[in-house]
DNA sequence: TATTAATTGTTAATATATTAACTAATACAA
DNA sequence: TTGTATTAGTTAATATATTAACAATTAATA
């Protein structure tokens, strides 16, 4: 009964995925100079032009109190830039500059390469039972709102 | 072709179901004055009436450069204590208070309650699928090495 | 329009992650 | 036994997470 062996809880089980596959991936960001927080804000900015550091927060999974330094160290790098919106000037752009686009063509062959590697063992299915469990984990409180929270 | 939206990529998925489940948990966490990962140290402990930090280390997934300090405050708030081995006088185990017992009576079913919630609008098939596909996640290095890295 | 509320970012304080270098103790081999 | 390698923990430097408080701006409302 109760729960089962800690390491065998599904938030365990999470951290364990992650720190199996993450340093694949923090190796490759490595040689590019890139933490894996950097990596993930250019990452959104290859596919947007431009983006509000809310958004960017809400896209990265970064907090918005970390993105502050994330980002403070990316401009040194001369890889993105902060543009202060016009229309309301409390919200601030994030654009990769020429630079920090030009690495996108080097670093995604690379990443795309060891995804394929880590994604090659499953069958379709199963990895697609996967990413719809995880998903469903990720939305448990955005369907089916019939409880309210107390307070 | 290439890889699906950054959003849907493997990583993204599991960091954002820890984003969704994990607060709960620490929601939990705070009202006994624990950090996460305290709580995780307790928690190997409750199963383990003594082990290494080494070990320790292995089965809470916190690096050993970050439990030493966690470890320091842990015996602060007199729920452990470190105890150096009298064979090998390198390896220091750590062991939970009285106070530390304790605490697993109160926190346990708080936490099991959660945890209970989470599983729940899954199908007993689903979840089995979904641990079943993190498990071989976390495994991918450790079987069927037909594959040789290269370099 | 003056007040108040909500939104967007930021700062601050503390805790943890990451990587590398380092110490002490033990194992091992010449 | 001495020198060397290995192991277990630690320290150090930098980056990030977490939580709370805060400033500036805009929205909402009396």
């Amino acid at each position: 009964m109760a729960i089962q062996d800690f390491s065998q809880s599904l938030p365990m089980m999470l951290y364990r995925a992650l720190d199996e596959i993450m340093p694949k991936f923090r190796c490759i960001f490595n040689e590019f100079a890139l933490t894996e927080q950097q990596w993930r804000i250019l990452r959104v900015l290859w596919e947007h032009d431009k983006i509000t550091l809310g958004r960017l927060s809400d896209l990265t999974l970064i907090p918005s109190p970390s993105l502050v330094g994330i980002v403070d160290r990316l401009i040194k790098a001369n890889l993105i830039r902060r543009e202060r919106s016009d229309t309301d000037r409390r919200m601030i752009f994030v654009v990769a500059t020429e630079e920090g686009r030009n690495l996108e063509a080097k670093v995604m062959p690379r990443v795309n390469e060891i995804y394929k590697e880590i994604k090659e063992p499953f069958s379709k299915q199963q990895w697609g039972q996967l990413i719809d469990g995880l998903d469903q984990i990720s939305h448990l409180n955005k369907k089916t709102v019939t409880n309210e929270h107390k307070e």
